[in-house]
DNA sequence: TAAAAAAGTGAACTAAAATTCACAAAATGA
DNA sequence: TCATTTTGTGAATTTTAGTTCACTTTTTTA
């Protein structure tokens, strides 16, 4: 009477779902949520539209979780960081440094996830997302000014204007520029230098 | 046989395509991209859906418009400071300051006009605006170094930089937080904050 | 004021994409 | 193997918004 799911099929439909996911991801990073239509997601999947269905509740679902897991590996990323035993400034430059450096490995998905229009059920949970990313960065902030390393006025303010530089600096060269490809020297002049643009933001200055 | 139009008759043309363009612009303030409908368009301006394809090609040029507009007050704007003879210091902190506040008042046009999906057409003109804003904090910083007041390796970066967090300060508070809203006062000193920030990240610093 | 030209209308046409559902194929239990 | 349950399919349906066009109204010319 009662159906039980064997291993090899659980298996399979774990594969079909993450297939899913995994589609949708590759689409976004290639074209924004603009490609990702469900038509397209399922054929790069190879399965059918209608087995979308049966996996999601609907296409919000699916971006919902293309959106939280990739936003918790950089979330990890960015508190390891924040928890190591590095000074606070080089807390923050490494901070920025990763950031830049793992997100301009697809720019177009970056600034989907952080920037596209969406409905409100997702703009709930990107909301969410950003604020752990500035979580991240405001700890490193505090625990500078504290020792002494770090000066500003207003800790919110200073995490918004870095996390404003190092997600900017990304999803800026999307545009027509996509051509101007980086060599990965100038890619690591140019990361090392929004990373010192960030650190000098909050840095003392030597005479008051 | 030639039919000429009198001077009333252009002007109440005039007038409808001025009202077609505030009502879009109006319509992206209040809710990006999503609620400027042709439909939506017309109703607000008063005139039929089509009505406006006798003004414009397509909607894309009603969006163009609408962008290529709003930008060119604030790169005048902008360029007027760059061209005053005040420090480059006082310069940015002004540009900054200026720019924030007034993207402040509608801040989803804001996000739209910059960072909302469009068609490549658009694109190309938001990628030509966006240059000339940077260009005017570019020679802002180019200035600053020259004189010493400014110190940082690469001016493209810097900039970058600088763009990066006055407009991003403008657009995150967008999400759910939108309800979190500032009085004046509060409003000014967040401003300030923004553009020390700025201010520091490329000033010299004094021990080197 | 009648004919011609242009401005103005809005219902109908298209197109694209999300979602559903009647059905087919495969897996499970007896 | 047969009945039952679940997984899988993809064409049809729905929804939404841009665009067109046959028609009406207004303006201009003679």
């Amino acid at each position: 009477m009662s159906y039980k799911r064997s291993s090899l099929m659980q298996e399979r439909m774990e594969q079909n779902r993450n297939a899913i996911l995994d589609s949708a991801r590759e689409l976004i990073a290639h074209g924004g949520f603009k490609e990702a239509s469900i038509q397209a997601i399922a054929e790069r999947a190879g399965v059918s539209t209608g087995l979308v269905y049966r996996y999601f509740e609907n296409k919000s679902q699916i971006l919902i979780e293309v959106l939280s897991d990739a936003i918790r590996r950089e979330v990890e990323i960015l508190d390891h960081i924040a928890k190591s035993d590095l000074t606070p400034k080089q807390k923050l430059q490494k901070s920025v440094t990763t950031f830049v450096k793992r997100t301009m490995n697809s720019p177009q998905l970056a600034y989907s996830l952080m920037f596209e229009p969406v409905d409100p059920e997702m703009e709930h949970e990107r909301f969410r997302s950003k604020q752990l990313i500035k979580q991240s960065i405001k700890e490193i902030l505090a625990e500078g000014k504290v020792n002494g390393e770090f000066d500003f006025e207003d800790l919110n303010t200073a995490a918004l204007g870095v996390v404003g530089s190092m997600t900017f600096v990304v999803i800026e060269p999307l545009n027509p520029s996509r051509n101007v490809m980086f060599d990965q020297n100038y890619k690591d002049y140019f990361v090392k230098q929004i990373a010192d643009f960030c650190v000098n933001a909050v840095r003392k200055q030597q005479g008051g």
